[in-house]
DNA sequence: ATGGCGCGTCAAACGCGA
C-alpha cells in the first residue's frame, strides 16, 4: 500500500500537475496540504475519475488539507482536537480498512511560525503541543498509524543544504526541533530518514533565488509511523523530479510503501 | 548585503508562505 503526502500550494492552480503525478505514481492514499480552497471548491471530479474517495477540510484562501483514498473511508475526523476556537484548517485524519486490519492516516499542515518572537511562533508551538497530545492518543490504539504532512520543521542540520541560513527561522528553532524530537521519542519512526540516512534528502525548495537550481533545499515534509506501521515499512521516497516541472509546487511528493496485506 | 517567487484575494496591491 502506497501512502503519499504533498503540499500542493493551491489545488486549483496545481490541478493538472497533481493529476499528472497521481496518474503516474498511483498512490493508494494521498494527503494534501495548502489546498487553499473551501470544501465545495475542491476539484473532486477528476480525482474521483481516477478512483479516489475524497475527504476535505478546507478554508477560504489559505491552509486547507485533504485525504484522497482508493479505499473507502471508515471514518473521517477533520480538525485537530484541543482548541475549538482555532479556525485554521490544518488537520484531518481518516481510518481505512485494509486486508490486515485498519490503518489511520492523518494529513497535517503544521504552522510555519515566522517570524520568531511573535504570536505566530507561539501558535506554532501551541499547535505542536496539541498535535503531540493527539499523536499519543492515536499511538495508544496500537495500530498502524501514519502522520503525514508538511511539518514546517527542519529536524537536524543534515536536513538543510545550508543550515546556517535557517538559524533565525521558525522552522529551525530549538523550541521547534525539541518538540519534533519529543514527538519522535513517543515511539514514532521518521520513515524517510530511516530509509535515506545521507545528505541532500530534501522536500522543499523556495521559489526565490534559484533555490532549486542550486539544490538549496530543506526536508520539512515528514511521514511519522507508529511501531505497528514501521514494522510493515517496505520503502520510502521523495519524487523530487516534480520540482522541475512547469508550474511546480515548492514542495514535492513524499511517499512510503507499507505491507498491510 | 539584499532580494529574488507564486497563490489567492471584493481586482490592486497586499497577506501569506518558508
Amino acid at each position: 500500500m502506497k501512502i503519499a503526502t504533498w503540499n500542493i500550494n493551491g489545488i486549483k492552480a496545481r490541478l493538472d500537475t497533481a493529476l499528472t503525478w497521481v496518474a503516474d505514481a498511483k498512490p493508494d492514499v494521498l494527503c494534501l496540504q495548502e489546498i487553499k480552497c473551501v470544501d465545495e471548491a475542491f476539484p473532486a471530479a477528476p480525482f474521483e475519475s481516477l478512483g479516489y474517495n475524497i475527504a476535505v477540510h478546507g478554508q477560504k484562501g489559505f491552509n486547507g488539507v485533504a485525504i484522497l483514498s482508493k479505499l473507502r473511508f471508515d471514518d473521517v475526523r477533520p480538525g485537530l482536537p484541543g482548541a475549538p476556537e482555532d479556525a485554521q484548517a490544518r488537520y484531518i485524519e481518516a481510518t481505512l480498512t485494509v486486508p490486515s486490519g485498519v490503518v489511520t492516516v492523518a494529513s497535517i499542515y503544521l504552522p510555519n511560525g515566522n517570524p520568531i518572537g511573535t504570536e505566530k511562533f507561539a501558535y506554532k508551538l501551541a499547535w505542536m503541543d496539541r498535535f503531540q497530545d493527539r499523536a499519543r492518543a492515536l499511538l495508544a490504539e496500537e495500530q498502524p498509524l501514519v502522520l503525514a504532512g508538511d511539518y514546517n520543521v527542519i529536524p537536524e542540520p543534515l536536513d538543510a543544504k545550508n543550515p546556517e541560513n535557517w538559524v533565525n527561522d521558525a522552522l529551525y528553532q530549538s523550541e521547534t526541533r525539541t518538540r519534533f524530537r519529543t514527538l519522535l521519542n513517543c515511539g514514532f519512526t521518521d520513515a524517510i530518514r530511516t530509509c535515506h540516512p545521507g545528505p541532500n534528502v530534501f522536500s522543499f525548495w523556495d521559489y526565490q533565488a534559484g533555490a532549486w537550481q542550486k539544490n538549496d533545499g530543506i526536508r520539512i515534509d515528514h511521514m511519522l509511523l507508529s511501531p505497528q506501521a514501521a514494522d510493515r515499512l517496505i520503502a520510502s521516497g521523495i519524487d523530487r523530479h516534480t520540482r522541475g516541472w512547469e508550474k511546480p509546487s515548492d514542495h514535492v511528493p513524499v511517499w512510503i510503501e507499507l505491507d498491510l496485506g
